[in-house]
DNA sequence: GTGAAAGCGCTAACAA
DNA sequence: TTGTTAGCGCTTTCAC
C-alpha cells in the first residue's frame, strides 16, 4: 500500500542519523560505521524506500541512462539491438530506453529534444535501412553511436554487421559442399547491404576462378514475390544452376516456392541460402534454410559499449564492422 | 560546438532578469511582459539553451514520461503499440520510453526498479502473449494499463484487441460470400487467443445452423507446419471444405502452400483467412491473403489515453476490448 | 564516523 | 510585471 514516496530525509529520520550519512551509508561508501549502515538500510527497508534518481542526476550531472532512437519500423532489427544494449548497459548499471522516430525528421527532432532535457549520457541511433545516414552532429553535446546504418561522417562511431563478409562466407560454405554454379539474387541495387553482400560473394568465387551462373547478379527488391520470380527465370535460363544465394530469407523463401513447383530438388540438385536468419521466415521454410546471422544483439552490445567508453572519455572513432554468423540447415546439405 | 549546458541562470543573466522571471516567459505564462518574454527567448537561442526537465520534474513531481515495459520478444505488437502510445502522449507532451523484460522476471524487477526511481508518471505493461498476466498490483504507486494481455485483476486497467470479435467478423465475412462447410485450424488450445477467435467463429456459425467441418476445432500450434499438415488432413477427410479460417497468417501460409500442393484453387474452391494482418507474411501470400488486423497502434493509443487519464485522476478499470479490422483480399474472393 | 551547509536547475508562492 | 525566497531530493565538501 506503499505510493514510494518517501524521500531520504525520512530515511535519516529513521534512522537517527543526517541525511548526508544515510546517503553515504545507502550508496556503500566506506566512511561509515556498520552499524549505522545497518540501521540505515533496515529504515529505507521499512520505508519501501526508492531513491530518487532524478535529484540524484541533477546533483552528480549524469543520468546513468542511455537513449535508443530507431528508425526500424517493423522492431526487426532494433529490438535484438535495444537487447544487446542492454546487456551492456545492465552491467555498468546503466538503462536504455527507446524512442522511435518511424523515420519521420520531424519525429527524430521531437525525440532528440525530449532526450536531451532528460540529459540522457549518450545516444545509440539504429537507422532504418543499411544505408549510411547523415550525421547528427556534436550539437547534442552527449556522445553518439550509429548502430545497423554507420553514421557518413567517419569521424562519428558506428557498429554495423559486415555484409561482405556475410557474403563472403556463405560463398565459401557453398563451395564447400561441393557446389561450383552459384547464382545470386538479391534485393535493391542501390542498397549498401546488397552491394556489400554481392562484392563479398564475387570475390570468394573469382579467387576461385569461377563466376556467378548469369554472369551477373540479379538484382530485384526484398520480396518473396521477387524470389519466384527471378528463380524461375533462372532455372528456365540456365538449368545447371547448382546453388542460389538470396539475398535475403524472404527472397530464399520465393526462390523455394518456385523450385519446389518446377519439381527441383533441393538441397539434392540446388542449394539455398538465406540472410537475416529471420525466425519467423526461417522456421516454416522446407527444406529448413541455411542463412546468416547479423547479431544484432552483438551490434547492440558493441554500440552500448562503445558508448559507455565515450561517455567515460574514450572515444573510438570509425565504422567497426560486426562479424555475422552462418547457420547452416537443411537447404545447403551434402546428398550422397 | 555547443554543449547544451547553459542554464535557466545564465539565460536570465543574459536576458537581465531574474531567473523566475525567466522561468516564466519561457514557460508562456500570461504575467510576462511582451518585451521581456522576446529579450529571454532571444536569450535562450543565442545560448541553445535546453531546459532541464529533471530539475522541472523534481520540481513539479512530474515527469511528464510514460513507460512501456514490454514481454514481446518480436516486437511485433509492442513496436506499433509504442507508436500508438506515443502518437497520443506526444499530444499531451509527454514522451514514452520502451524497455523490454524479454520475458524474464529478473529483467521485469530490474526495469520496474529502474522506471520507478526515474519517476515515470505511468506504465503500459505489454503481454508476450495474450493470456492474462499477473497484476503488478498498486505498489509501484503509479497507474498502470496493461496492453494485449489484460492483467489478472479486475480492477486494473487493460487494453486488448477483442478476438472473439474477430472471430465474429471472419465468419461473418465467408458467409456472407458464400461459403458454408467452414473449418477452422488455429493454433495452441490453451491460448485465451485462440480460444475466443474459436468462439467468435461457433457462435456466427451457430446462428445460421451450421457447424464447422470436422465438427471441431482443429488445434495445434502457431506455426507454418502446422497449417500444412492440418490442410492435407483436413482435404483428405472432408473434401467439400469450401473455406479454412487460420488462426493466424503464419498457420495460414502453411494452408495456402498445402492447399495449392493439392491443386485445390484458392480462392475458386476453398476460401482462406489469416489473423494478425502481419506484412511480412501477408506480402508473399499466393494469393493475396485476407485476414484480420488487431490494430495495435489503437491500443497503445488507447492504453496512454486510459494512463493520462488515470493519471489525471480518471481511472476505468476493467478491460476494454478493442475492435479488430477485417482486411479483405485475394484469398476470399467470390469466385463466377 | 558524522552532520551542517551549500548547491545541482528549476518552479512557486508571495512581496514589492 | 518583476524579483526574492524557499523549496524539490539528493550529493558533497568540510568542519567537528
Amino acid at each position: 500500500m506503499n505510493t514510494s514516496r518517501s524521500s531520504l530525509k525520512d530515511v535519516a529520520a529513521r534512522a537517527g542519523v543526517s541525511t548526508a550519512t544515510a546517503s553515504k551509508a545507502l550508496n556503500g561508501r566506506s566512511d561509515v560505521s556498520e552499524a549505522t549502515r545497518r540501521k540505515v538500510h533496515a529504515a529505507a527497508q521499512d520505508l519501501d524506500f526508492v531513491p530518487n534518481e532524478l535529484a540524484r542526476s541533477i546533483a552528480v550531472r549524469q543520468t546513468g541512462t542511455l537513449g535508443l532512437l530507431t528508425h526500424d519500423l517493423e522492431g526487426r532489427f532494433s529490438l535484438p539491438i535495444l537487447m544487446g544494449a542492454e546487456d551492456a548497459a545492465g552491467a555498468g548499471q546503466m538503462s536504455v530506453f527507446l524512442c522511435d522516430s518511424r523515420g519521420d525528421a520531424i519525429r527524430e527532432q521531437h525525440h532528440l529534444k525530449a532526450l536531451a532535457s532528460r540529459r540522457i549520457d549518450g545516444l545509440i541511433v539504429v537507422g532504418g535501412d543499411t544505408d549510411p545516414r547523415k550525421s547528427l552532429g556534436r550539437n547534442l553535446g552527449i556522445p553518439i553511436v550509429y548502430a545497423y546504418a554507420p553514421s557518413t561522417d567517419e569521424s562519428d562511431m558506428s557498429v554495423i554487421p559486415d555484409n561482405y563478409q556475410g557474403g563472403r562466407d556463405v560463398t565459401t560454405h557453398l563451395l564447400a559442399t561441393g557446389r561450383s554454379k552459384i547464382a545470386h539474387i538479391t534485393g535493391v541495387d542501390y542498397y549498401s547491404a546488397a552491394q556489400d553482400r554481392a562484392q563479398g560473394v564475387a570475390d570468394v568465387l573469382d579467387a576461385q576462378g569461377l563466376s556467378l551462373v548469369g554472369s551477373k547478379v540479379f538484382f530485384g527488391e526484398w520480396s518473396e514475390q521477387w524470389g519466384r520470380t527471378a528463380a524461375h527465370a533462372l532455372v528456365d535460363k540456365h538449368p545447371e544452376v547448382d546453388a542460389i544465394i538470396a539475398g535475403s530469407d524472404m527472397i530464399a523463401r520465393g526462390v523455394l516456392d518456385a523450385l519446389r513447383e518446377r519439381g527441383v530438388d533441393v538441397p539434392g540438385k540446388v542449394a539455398v541460402t538465406g540472410y537475416d536468419n529471420w525466425q519467423p521466415l526461417i522456421a516454416g521454410a522446407r527444406p529448413s534454410l541455411t542463412s546468416v546471422d547479423m547479431n544484432f544483439e552483438l551490434v547492440g552490445r558493441r554500440a552500448a559499449e562503445k558508448l559507455m567508453g565515450a561517455i567515460a572519455g574514450t572515444v573510438e572513432p570509425g565504422i567497426e564492422r560486426l562479424r555475422s554468423t552462418l547457420v547452416q540447415r537443411g537447404s545447403t546439405e551434402i546428398k550422397f
